[in-house]
This record gives C-alpha cells, structure tokens and sequence, in this order.
DNA sequence: CAAATCCCCTGCAGGC
DNA sequence: TGCCTGCAGGGGATTT
C-alpha cells in the first residue's frame, strides 16, 4: 500500500491495511539482504548494524499497534516502523519504486519488500523485546480499534484538554488521527472542543463504540482517509463517500444538513477541526 | 499537567 | 516564468 502520494494518511486503518498486506509477503520468509537506500529513516542503528542483526533472519509475524507497525524477527527482535505522514510499502517489485527507502529482499516469492516515504517523516527503529515494550508502555495507550467505554473513560478522566485533543493523544490511546478523531466525534454527537473531563458516561459510550465503528469501516474500505482533495486522482468519491467532517466546511451534514463549520481549539491551535454544530453537542 | 513552538521533509497551490 | 510563502501532517523535543 502506497501512501500520501496517493492521497492516504496513515492513521490506524491505514496501518492495519498495510499490516494485512505485508504479513502474507512476509510471514515465514527469511530475509536474504537488506537493501538501504536513505540511512536517514534509521533512526538507531547504522545501515550496517542494521543488515548485520536481520539478515538471515526468519520472519515469524507482523503486527500493528496504533499507526505503529512491527516486524518479528524471531528471537526477541523487532523492527518499529511508523510510517508518519508518507511511508507505505510496496511488495513484489523487480526495480526500485519512486521515493523507495529501504527493500527487505527475502528467500521466496514475493521476493521483495519496498518502504518508501517521499517526504522522509517516517521513522524505523530497531528493538530488543524488552526496548519495544518499554515504547510501547511510555508512548502508547490501549489501541483504538478494540477501546471500550470503561477504559476510555478511565485514560480521559484527568484530562482537561478539548476532547479532539485528547484523542489524538497516542499515549492516552492509540491509532486516531486528525481525520478519525472528527468522524469518530460527528458519530458520536459530540462537540470537538468539549474539555475531555466533561464527557457523561452516555457520551463516552458512544464515543467508544463510534470509534471503533469508524475505524472498523475505514478498514473495510482499505483505510480510504485522503488528505488531499485537489490530488485524489480517481478515489474521490470513495474518500466523499466516507467523510462525514473532514475537511467538508460549508458543506452539508449528511445526517442533518446543517453546514459544517470548522474551527481552532486549544492544543490544536494551527490546525483546523471540522463539525457539525447541530448534531454535535 | 497543559499548551505552544519548532523541527524533521517534500510537493504543490496560490500570490505577485 | 519563477520565486516566495503557506500548508499538509505524526510525533518528539523543548520551552512557556
């Protein structure tokens, strides 16, 4: 799965695609060599220590946490890959894609996997087991796509921060985005800008099972959250069909017709959040 | 503890 | 035509 060159912003449904892609390239093959194009994504190790510790290595799983993906090399090592704004894979390419970073090169068919990331945000970290969880523990709060009323009530209850916010917070809870945290808010009915803290427990009922919800049919739409309207190049009306916020100012709810407004909030203060001011209280 | 700011990076749009 | 600015955005580090 490619990335933000063609229109996708890896949040969590985009992670998770890109996870169900890689693991039946990948899973149980040996990496032969790995080819490093742009040692700048290795954020620490050296290309060389890099190769030394994963080739020859078998791979024996890929998983997701938040937008975080991981690759098991078995025995206790890990590599973290977090996309960012425009990393994405490519399987089973002979040549170099545009903007290719890194190639895992493997024993058996597909032969190969490509990271790329044109903007060169991404960041890929390779771990000891104890190294990983210890991330995982300080950066990462439960995963967004399984988060219950009860656990999300209990990481937002001393958080004063505008509920948007407050979602898009990884180490309260994982995988949401500018993009999700709004659709996840308009499902919901509940206004962006509402302090964390102020949410009743009805409210975060609903808000627990509308971000799953959300999530759930990105994924099922192959994580379709486009960024960029003006380069959607021929998926724009799937990327329509899912909205219901983003980036919609003036446009119409689909629930109740009211204009969509958009405004700025605090902890958000350079970015725009986009509601519907009647069906979200 | 929360918020703001800056930084990483590239492509593209808009203004002049 | 070409240069400049702003924007998109995840997330870490640093400052207020």
């Amino acid at each position: 799965m490619q990335a933000a060159e063609e229109g996708y912003v890896p949040e969590l449904p985009e992670a998770e695609t890109m996870v169900r892609e890689l693991r039946p390239a990948l899973v149980g093959r040996t990496i032969r060599t790995v080819r490093i194009l742009d040692a700048f994504l290795l954020k620490n190790s050296s290309p060389r220590q890099y190769r030394r510790r994963v080739e020859g290595r078998y791979v024996h799983g890929v998983h997701r946490h938040g937008k975080w993906i991981l690759l098991d090399h078995d025995g206790g090592l890990w590599t973290l890959i977090q996309p960012r704004m425009t990393g994405g894979f490519r399987i089973g390419l002979r040549h170099r894609p545009p903007h290719a970073r890194l190639c895992w090169e493997l024993d058996r068919p597909p032969h190969s996997v490509w990271y790329t990331d044109l903007r060169r945000l991404g960041v890929l970290l390779l771990l000891e087991a104890d190294a990983l969880q210890r991330l995982l523990a300080e950066r990462h709060g439960p995963d967004a796509l399984t988060i219950d009323a009860r656990t999300l009530r209990r990481r937002l209850a001393r958080c004063r921060s505008p509920i948007k916010a407050a979602l898009m917070k990884q180490e309260l809870i994982a995988g949401l985005g500018n993009i999700y945290a709004e659709e996840a808010l308009h499902v919901a009915g509940i206004r962006p800008d509402r302090p964390a803290d102020t949410l009743q427990p009805d409210e975060l009922r609903r808000l627990a099972r509308a971000i799953r919800s959300v999530l759930r049919r990105a994924i099922a739409a192959q994580g379709t959250s486009f960024r960029d309207y003006r380069t959607a190049r021929g998926s724009e009306g799937e990327f329509q069909r899912l909205l219901n916020v983003y980036h919609r100012t003036g446009q119409p709810c689909r629930r109740c017709g009211a204009a969509i407004q958009r405004m700025k909030m605090s902890g958000l203060i350079n970015r725009y959040t986009h509601f519907c001011p009647r069906c979200q209280r």
